[in-house]
DNA sequence: CCCGATTGAGACACCCACGTCTCATTCTGC
DNA sequence: GCAGAATGAGACGTGGGTGTCTCAATCGGG
């Protein structure tokens, strides 16, 4: 069985993301790997946590230039961004919940990159008066990533089905949960 | 300096939801205590983490009971939620996290009862027509933790202004992002 | 004021995960 | 088929956090 690199790191994104305190051990059995391979190929934990932020960040990198976000209103570029998204939901959760732990730290510049595209395209909504403006873009990029991994937890866990994923997210997000009149 | 239990708690919590990787220790000087009284109050770390889960159901279960869920309408209900969730909002956003890796465990009887009067103030809203039917009471009940652990993130890094804890969670769930044409 | 209870500081052993190493086996390219 | 590389399984030492214990100091009620 070759060892790639890309499908290790997705399965520990897979297994870190529900159980993040995973011992070495159990990531290279998720991984169908030896733990020895796993150190031949990852310094150490620390080192298999960056490479997956590494990961994270091409990931979305790439979801976020098939999303074009650039392309049609903010809104539609939004529901794009979801969908895109949704494959590495899970990756998602997973680096949000532990990036709270490099409080001190510079932030990666990579996630710094990436919330600057988002709070753009947030921004251009609010210039071309599709999104509120008593809403700060930095707030509801927070709140994107929020809903997107408290979804993928759900799906996970069960209480939302996976088909759901992106209607349950875009419209909270959007349209939020009051029923408003024109509907 | 007396040992009071509530207020080691507390002080445990503010630390653990920042860090959820303190140490024993570090805990234990948060609190303004020894290690040792830290051991002969809480047998370990796990009985730790479970009194602070006891301490956050209580938490909810009076701010539940503070907010009148039952009176008005449930949209008025869940602006006096959210209020009232305020003040425990970092000790929230830790449970919710720290839940998940008991996905295999039954889960705690005293957050299943709190999750099901959410759930119950969702779904009386639909019934009275103010929440919209199309989103799942049991994804609002997430969302809300979500949001509500993703703004007091959010407050705790500097990125949204303490101020506007309620504003922002209330009107994105309530409302969304989108500007309906009504405002 | 005194005596019991509680606390803080430190010492101690324990345990688990980590990281490294070895060695036999398997895979891969030539 | 062969030689070199890569892998899996396991052994091994280490470190850091944990849990327990002791002992002196402090606190608090009678």
């Amino acid at each position: 069985m070759a060892m790639d690199r890309d499908q290790v790191l997705r399965d520990a994104a897979a297994l870190l993301s529900r159980k993040s305190t995973a011992t070495m051990d159990e990531v290279a059995r998720a991984a169908g790997i030896g733990r020895a391979t796993l150190h031949r190929h990852f310094a150490g934990r620390d080192a298999l946590v960056r490479a997956l932020e590494d990961l994270g960040i091409r990931e979305f990198e790439v979801a976020f230039d098939n999303a074009r976000l650039d392309e049609g209103t903010a809104v539609e570029a939004l529901r794009r961004l979801v969908a895109e998204a949704e494959p590495n939901a899970e990756l998602l959760a997973f680096l949000v919940t532990e990036n709270q732990l490099f409080e001190g730290d510079e932030v990666n510049e990579g996630w710094a990159r990436l919330d600057a595209r988002v709070i753009a395209l947030f921004r251009r909504g609010q210039e071309e008066g599709d999104i509120r403006i008593d809403l700060s873009p930095a707030w509801l990029t927070e709140a994107l990533y929020g809903l997107i991994g408290s979804c993928a937890w759900a799906v996970m866990d069960g209480r939302v089905a996976a088909k759901d994923f992106q209607y349950m997210i875009t419209e909270l997000l959007l349209g939020g949960a009051r029923r408003s009149v024109e509907k």
